[in-house]
DNA sequence: CCGGGTTGGTTTAGGCTTCAAAGATTGTGT
DNA sequence: ACACAATCTTTGAAGCCTAAACCAACCCGG
């Protein structure tokens, strides 16, 4: 969208007005801003497509994608709680999406021996046949969308971005970890 | 004494998953992962702390951002559909979210002169009280979580997403842009 | 064994979000 | 005037998401 570079927030009362202008934060907060929109649009358009062509969302996605890298390396699945950890969602968010996927043939559940709290999921064949197709849209997609950009200015925000999660994680994990 | 797998069980997000195992994978979506990692954990943060400090969420922030912005401009506020533009959700979400705003009393609607189709909305004088200390909140926190990073990195940072997002906006625009 | 703490998962209530369809109003061509 | 298209908003169904409360199974020390 149009940058805008007036902030203007004079009018705010008397009593507010103090708290409201500690110096010099504003350049963190227009790149927050444009973070959230790059972040947005692509996201937007690949929720989008993945509707349009393959008639599944992103989340479905996401958690296949999860099952999907872990069944190379592990067998037997991946837990709830481990895939709820993957994808930075809630752990009641998961329980839906894994039924929503089962139901439609695309994972299996089936108890760890030795545990019976834990559920373990799996991708189907089915299950593994449709990611497949739709992992490679996905990765043709977004080669297309960030195709604008040459490979030294994607390596350059890649390891930007990797500085900004360094600075947020460490602001987080102090209480975090309580 | 059981030694715990610690390894096994530590927590990695998708993008640190997708560098560490499959064999060789574009770093268009490397770089998309990456991206869409700090923008989840900076925006979860804000989502709990407007929560626990403030008892409202991020939508609501973001529309009464938008009007606060609009105020200082132009007179009478903005149409629920600038809003929607602006926030880039759908028109029927900011309905829904300026009712519950408008029954907080924290927003207000009149109809434009002339035109008896648009909704204009505004912020109360209570929604420009709360937003303000909101906001004053809002911009210490987006600049303690990306504080980690340099001035310069800053700098370069947001100048390599000014070209990501020309680059997806130039994928996105012959069907985007009537 | 048997309590208490921990961990894994589900449920519930409520809010957010989209798409598609429908209402309501305005503008336009004939 | 009248039909018709365009614009603005609302509604409804379905899914996504979280926090908090809850249940179930494991673990461990007496």
């Amino acid at each position: 969208m149009n940058a805008p570079d007036d902030l203007g927030a004079m009018v705010v009362d008397a009593e507010t007005a103090l708290a409201q202008s500690p110096p010099g934060h504003k350049d963190e907060l227009r790149l927050w801003l444009r973070l959230l929109t790059c972040t947005t649009l692509v996201e937007g358009e690949i929720r989008a497509r993945l509707r349009r062509d393959f008639d599944t969302t992103l989340p479905r996605f996401d958690l296949m994608a999860a099952l999907d890298r872990a069944q190379g390396g592990m067998n037997g699945g991946m837990t709830l709680g481990e895939i709820s950890r993957r994808m930075m969602v809630s752990n009641g968010n998961v329980t839906g999406l894994a039924a929503r996927l089962e139901a439609e043939g695309l994972v299996e559940r089936r108890a760890r021996p030795g545990d019976r709290r834990v559920q373990l999921l799996r991708l189907t064949a089915k299950g593994r046949r449709e990611f497949a197709r739709q992992s490679a849209a996905h990765e043709a997609w977004i080669a297309e969308l960030l195709g604008g950009l040459e490979a030294k200015e994607r390596e350059a925000l890649f390891r930007l971005l990797g500085r900004a999660k360094l600075s947020v994680r460490a602001a987080l994990s102090p209480e975090d970890t309580p």
